[in-house]
RNA sequence: GCCCAGGUGGUGGAAUUGGUAGACACGCAGGACUUAAAAUCCUGUGGCUGAAUAGGCCGUGCGGGUUCGAUUCCCGCCCUGGGCACCA
């Protein structure tokens, strides 16, 4: 009956190189405000698990031949040695890794969902290909376009891949933001990750052809300053418009936007390029004739992947046919098209544009849609930056994707695509054993080798059928694991109504400021989903994590990436053999602010390590223990108790470190200290330092572990200061204190300050023409 | 190029409904203890000036602005970190 507290943080990838001491600062963090929690009487969950598929144990894999679970299943075992030894209160009997067949039934069970309704689907789209390894490659293995593997050159290319349909998601995604409470950054980064934008889509009829091409813009009202027309190197319908005598231009260009990579192409993007295709549209507006060009600086995969250029009023579009010699027409006056284009959409009223002149600008993009819709030339439209996910890869160490292609149901029509779903029953589909771990010269899976496994019966009708052989990413074991710690071992669901109704949603989740936009939109997007279908209690709501704040990286000693390559790796075994587990974590949160980036150091670390040891030296005759303490090392330590309660809340723990700093220099300078103090001090200080906190308190007599202790009350009128002392400034600058009491008036104020010699000398034969009282901080005499 | 953060002493940082800039810690300097060193303890420590723990001036990335008063708010830049899919 007690009340549920649920705090995460990102369970980590399990790498070879063992634990980095980024990863205790988030753990650290929350450990911290779990022990505080239950100190506070709450039921608490803190559970930790592994996110163990991914590539870096593949590629272990293919360079030494052992099999990635054994690698895997060590490296879980020497990071749970590592994560013990800073003593988490972790809950140990929760522990679940994605790589267990018995956790990824489950995430293969949640894709089979999302297939059924119509949210997985498999389509055509680019990835990086290496022309001589001749396998597809990750983007973080392309660097600066070319392969990391053997350095050759990365081109795009057209493959088949699962998709899911997360832009189905797109605005509840956005619209949710305001039923939980993330940092103001984390939302602002989602909404515009998302991207919603409102506009047109526009089609214009081709010249001389019965094709149409379709513009997304956001901007219909500048319909009238069109003067080009920018298709993507991607677009579909190129092939066919393009002109013979401009054909072998046009095909060398999009052979070399192939070569490039997105990077590439957006690095490039002060240089436009482009070529004309020897095409035209016609303008619907006013019948003008409108050249095509081919550029790679418009997208296929936003919008339509054409746009209409209206270089008068967008910069890159200007920038491009200043380039290219095009024309420019101004559309919307108000602005200096001699220099750069007129962007401003609150202000301008049309010109040149026909029965639209003299509109403003946001009256004309109602009535230029209102008329495109009337005409049948086209219609308001939405559009995301947002896309779908694309949920395959050409991998082994994954989660096999539970889908069988049956040629015969194809035909038979009782499969519309060919594909059919492995049933249930069958889950979990297993990852099978192979020799070799490379994917194939084609670039599919390696598990495209093994037959026995690739050639099964179709699950429908029991004819011959083949294997998906892609994987999923590793995204996909980490979008739902926070559900499966509230239930582990259940082989019925992914997790019991019950166990669900009760912990669900997650109260606080940590982790860092890199996930905003991938893992923690996609999980939020699953959670969903599963909250759509049932598979999540209603009673739960739609949002997976109430809370969500962010911790910085930890940075080598030069403010540089911590990497093997820079030489700048610390090891947290290192630190904690040298220095303890309390000192470590006591530094971690002392280090900084917790959500800024800060490089370690050291030095640093000697300074916590010596307060822990003057605390200890307090409590072994360092100070005398009296009867009772003065007033002012009471008022002191329930200062202290409010200060280190209210910074774990707000995540200040650094000035939460540095008040029992203060408490403990103070205790010192008395050399003195009575038990209320002695208690209340250890207390507070036990979620930081559990390890001290539990010898001393043991060795005060205390049977009971400190962590079963309730958190101390602050008593209000004790933190109150009686006497404050009040700023006096003359023209704003600081020249003296003075004490005063607490509820003083202007009146009293005003007297005591002007008898201040100090400031007595700055207003000697000047008029006071005001003066500016601030109760409690300060009065300011203006001459 | 776009989105999100950040820039304060020798160093990590503290202080924002605008009100004593530099808490706390590291480092450094001097002292105590020691045969000596380490450890520990004490004192000092933003810069310039000054005999001064008297006073003065300067000082929170740069340039402007608002204000009695700006690290804090506004405008324009520069630099660093995180993310990226040129988002029309």
């Amino acid at each position: 009956d007690k009340e549920k507290f649920y705090c995460l943080i990102e369970f980590p990838y399990p790498s070879g190189e063992g634990l980095h001491v980024g990863h205790p600062r988030s753990y650290t963090a929350l450990d911290i405000l779990a022990r505080k929690r239950r100190m506070q009487g709450y039921n608490v969950l803190y559970p930790i698990g592994f996110d163990a598929f991914g590539l870096p144990s593949e590629n272990y894999a293919i360079k030494t031949g052992i099999h990635p679970a054994i690698t895997t299943e060590k490296n879980i075992k020497t990071f749970t040695q590592q994560l013990k030894s800073l003593g988490f209160s972790f809950d140990w009997e929760r522990v679940i890794s994605t790589t267990d067949p018995q956790y990824y039934k489950w995430t293969q069970w949640i894709f089979l969902r999302m297939y059924e309704h119509g949210l997985a689907y498999k389509t055509k789209i680019p990835i990086n290909w290496c022309l001589s390894c001749k396998i597809g490659l990750a983007n973080e293995e392309v660097v600066n376009g070319k392969c990391e593997r053997c350095g050759g050159p990365v081109e795009k290319r057209e493959k088949e891949q699962w998709m899911l349909k997360i832009t189905k998601y797109a605005d509840r995604l956005i619209d949710d933001l305001e039923k939980v409470d993330y940092l103001e950054k984390i939302k602002t980064q989602q909404i515009n990750w998302i991207g919603r934008s409102e506009g047109a889509e526009i089609r214009f009829e081709l010249e001389g052809g019965d094709d149409n091409l379709t513009v997304y813009t956001t901007r219909p009202d500048t319909l009238f300053g069109a003067t080009f027309m920018v298709v993507s190197p991607e677009h579909p319908l190129l092939e066919k418009i393009v002109s013979s005598d401009q054909a072998r231009e046009v095909t060398e260009y999009v052979k070399q936007a192939k070569r490039k990579s997105d990077l590439e192409r957006s690095e490039l993007a002060k240089e436009k390029t482009g070529v004309f295709s020897g095409a035209y549209v016609v303008n619907p507006v006013n019948g003008r004739k409108i050249p095509i060009w081919v550029a790679d600086y418009v997208l296929m995969s936003y919008g339509t992947g054409a746009i209409m250029a209206v270089p008068a009023h967008d910069q890159r579009d200007y920038d491009f046919a200043k380039k290219y010699d095009l024309p420019i027409i101004e559309v919307v006056a108000g602005g200096d098209i001699s220099e750069n284009a007129y962007a401003d959409i609150d202000q301008g009223v049309l010109v040149n544009s026909g029965q639209f002149t003299g509109l403003t600008v946001s009256q004309a993009i109602i009535k230029i849609t209102q008329w495109l819709e009337t005409q049948g030339l086209g219609q308001a439209a939405v559009n995301y930056k947002l896309r779908d996910w694309v949920f395959s890869r050409q991998r082994y160490w994954g989660e096999p994707i539970p889908m069988v292609y049956c040629d015969n149901c194809k035909s038979t029509g009782a499969s519309k695509d060919g594909w059919v779903m492995v049933p249930e029953k069958d889950l979990p589909l297993q990852l099978p054993k192979v020799k070799n771990y490379e994917p194939t010269d084609d670039g599919q899976s390696p598990l495209a080798l093994i037959e026995d496994w690739v050639n099964t019966k179709c699950p429908k009708c029991g004819g011959k059928a083949r294997r998906e052989t892609d994987t999923m990413p590793n995204w996909a074991g980490s979008n739902w694991y926070f559900l499966r710690y509230l239930d582990p071992r259940n082989n019925k669901a992914l997790a019991g109504a019950e166990k669900l109704a009760y912990w669900a949603p997650v109260d606080w989740y940590n982790g860092g400021m890199e996930h905003t936009t991938l893992h923690l939109l996609y999980s939020r997007f699953v959670y969903k989903f599963l909250y759509d279908i049932g598979a999540i209690p209603q009673s739960c709501g739609s949002e997976p994590y109430l809370k969500r704040t962010s911790h910085g990286m930890i940075l080598g000693a030069g403010g540089e990436k911590m990497s093997k390559s820079r030489g700048n790796v610390v090891n947290p075994d290192e630190v904690i053999k040298e220095f303890g587990a309390d000192t470590f974590r006591v530094y971690e949160m002392f280090m900084g602010p917790f959500d800024q980036a800060i490089p370690w150091d050291t030095n640093g670390v000697v300074g916590v390590k010596r307060f822990l040891e003057r605390i200890w030296s307090i409590y072994h005759g360092g100070v005398e223990s009296v009867d009772q303490a003065d007033d002012s090392l009471l008022t002191l330590i329930h200062q202290t108790i409010k200060k280190v309660g209210d910074d774990i809340e707000t995540q200040d723990y650094n000035t939460a470190i540095s008040a029992m700093m203060i408490l403990t220099n103070k205790i010192i300078e008395l050399g003195r200290f009575d038990q209320e103090v002695a208690h209340n001090f250890l207390l507070i200080l036990s979620p930081f330092a559990p390890h001290l906190a539990e010898e001393l308190w043991q060795e005060m007599g205390f049977k009971k572990s400190i962590s079963l202790e309730p958190w101390p009350e602050y008593d209000q009128d004790l933190i109150k200061e009686q006497e404050i002392s009040l700023v006096v400034q003359v023209n704003g600058k600081f020249r003296d204190t003075i004490k005063v009491e607490v509820g003083i008036t202007q009146q009293q104020a005003e007297k005591i300050a002007l008898a201040s010699d100090k400031v007595a000398n700055y207003l000697e034969g000047k008029k006071i023409k005001n003066i500016i009282f601030v109760p409690g901080r300060l009065i300011n005499f203006v001459i």
